[in-house]
DNA sequence: CTTGGTTAGGCAAAGGTTTGCGTACTGGTG
DNA sequence: CACCAGTACGCAAACCTTTGCCTAACCAAG
């Protein structure tokens, strides 16, 4: 056991644990059912309003803090939630999670994080520990691995018999899952090709993520779609997240003469790649290539061509996905089989900055 | 992994709870204490080894956990850390993060993020509600407030009595501390300043953020030092650490023709603001002015003109204050007035990119 | 056959809260 | 005076583990 007791020791006379509620108690005379009673404002129990306040002054006065332990282990519930995060450079996660953690903060509920190991990824199960050790109340699932993998494992987590892992899917959407939190990622390309194509564009390139992350797959079926209804051609590629993915792609498309007059980009490091080859390759932006990131980030105005961006309400979404995941686990979402998907739309907008103009008069199409 | 068995048992009443030590015990025929005994590996008490055989059989196929709760709870330790971090954009604050999760989940513990507000900050005090409450065994302190103001609080937490809540301080060095794991800042400036007086810059610039902040500070007066070691001169500005911060300053400089042949720049987005501003300023990098980041990303090497940097250990900093902050908990540091500061120096080293040539010949000193 | 030492494990008390139920007291009514 | 209904609180179980101490069985030695 830990050595609670020590009364010898240092800091003289003054007691060396946390005041407890039995500490309240018994320098009030009462008990502590009581105590705790008043401190938790159980109304079903009637108590003398002068006690009450003796009781409030006493707690104060000795600084009581619930043991967070105790409290959780009674009443089954820790108020806290595990967050499932990759530790990725991209800054969207940062703005993701501080999101997430401003709103639990709000909530009541701390936010434990768990980094996603990129290169070796696990299955979202082998954070379902957590709940099972009641050490969080629910999961957030932001990983980067694509749903296919990543779905049926948290749901029934272990076998037949176990109930629920109360979870919620971010930036992630799967089939019939009801358990995801995403953003209008066909709204968002919708506002990149109006505003490429009403400048005169014909012809467009998106160079994204590995199209195994939902993310990008919803990315581009939505710009597909939506380029060929306004009768538009789309090339798509994928390429890792990274300054090299994005360079490699427009240095091959470049020399194979393949680079239409209009780009948008998937994420901020591959963006920096873009920019770089399509400078080694001396195409100048934005008069003979227009460049459109899907991350928006107060750098891209300080860049050496300020790049138009598309801004995703990144720290919403981190907000909503918090919301919906205690609507979970507090069960105020009316009951397990009513999933329902949320999608958070509203603050979405494009970012005009230098990077996008008419295409090049001369050239039609690909270069 | 997940336990398929349990094949009979999922037909009739499904348990809907989680597996404790008295449902392992009483399928055995044995005290909830004999199994305890033998899933911690007690080894003071005697048991038969077939009987532990059977017991880790058990647990494994009812896929125990055990309760952290009730474990913390008796242990008085809950194997939880808490993490006060500022979510600044600027990603070395992720580095420091994931060098930090990463470390604390080889030591078995978990961590909890807590967002520190930038704009209206906290004292580290208001944190220790956390070790209070026993949500956390201790605190990580990333604070970006200035030692001076975060300093008192966390070490006598309420007043007179209460024992010290384990902290460590991260990237912050207060006098007589002994809470604090730092980089080698002073090492950093060296290399900075030995790369570009090496090339013949008699003449230095630093931006970097509010002097208010413990790094900035002891870089500053390291970079002071060392360069009047070698009898060079040096300028400093502090600027907020944003795209703005570096510009202004950058072009206030300009305009003011007090612009030096060389310039280091404190964070990633004061860089973007000082790079636009020279290129406002029609300064070409490096012909006419060399720059340095004393942060180092990714890329930087894809930059119009990619910049050299000061790649600092920053995985190993978290990862170094978790160790320290465990040793404080568990003490393993051997005693709580034996404080002593951390400071990770090794993998630090110049990454030498584009932005740094030898000063133009016709200009001597500033511009 | 008793004593003494192992071996193998059981008993029960924490640890701090919550909460259903029980009870002593008080004031009013019949 | 007996009774009833509040009022104001106390009692104790439960949540799940850990751990100091105890005990029953067994075996060998005296």
């Amino acid at each position: 056991m830990a050595p609670r007791g020590d009364p010898a020791a240092s800091a003289g006379a003054a007691s060396r644990r946390a005041t407890r509620l039995v500490d309240i108690a018994s320098a009030l005379g009462l008990h502590v059912s009581t105590v705790s009673r008043v401190l938790n404002g159980d109304t079903s129990m009637s108590i003398r309003p002068e006690t009450a306040a003796r009781v409030l002054a006493e707690a104060r006065s000795q600084g009581y803090r619930p043991n967070a332990l105790a409290r959780a282990l009674k009443r089954d519930r820790t108020g806290a939630i595990a967050f499932v995060i990759p530790m990725l450079r991209n800054p969207i996660w940062i703005r993701l999670q501080g999101g997430a953690l401003q709103r639990a903060a709000e909530r009541g509920y701390v936010v434990m994080i768990m980094d996603e190991p990129t290169d070796e990824p696990r299955l979202p199960a082998d954070y379902s520990y957590l709940v099972k050790e009641s050490r969080a109340d629910g999961l957030l699932l932001a990983t980067a691995l694509r749903p296919a993998a990543a779905r049926p494992a948290p749901v029934r987590a272990d076998g037949a018999g176990w109930p629920l892992v109360p979870h919620v899917y971010v930036n992630r959407r799967g089939p019939d899952s009801g358990n995801d939190v995403v953003m209008d990622e066909a709204g968002a390309m919708a506002l990149f090709v109006d505003h490429v194509a009403t400048l005169g564009h014909r012809c467009l390139l998106v160079v994204d993520g590995p199209q195994e992350v939902d993310t990008v797959h919803r990315r581009v079926t939505a710009v597909r779609r939506h380029a060929r209804a306004r009768g538009i051609a789309v090339t798509v590629r994928h390429a890792p997240a990274t300054e090299e993915g994005g360079f490699d792609v427009v240095r091959m498309l470049l020399r194979a003469g393949q680079f239409p007059t209009a780009c948008g980009v998937g994420s901020l490091n591959q963006l920096f790649g873009v920019l770089a080859a399509l400078r080694e390759g001396g195409v100048s932006v934005p008069d003979e290539a227009s460049v459109v990131s899907f991350d928006e980030d107060q750098c891209l105005g300080f860049l050496d061509v300020p790049v138009t961006s598309v801004c995703m309400p990144l720290a919403q979404l981190g907000g909503a996905a918090v919301d919906a995941l205690i609507a979970r686990i507090e069960g105020t979402d009316a009951g397990q089989p009513a999933h329902r998907d949320v999608m958070v739309g509203e603050p979405m907008f494009l970012v005009p900055r230098a990077s996008v103009a008419a295409p090049p008069a001369t050239t039609k199409g690909t270069r």
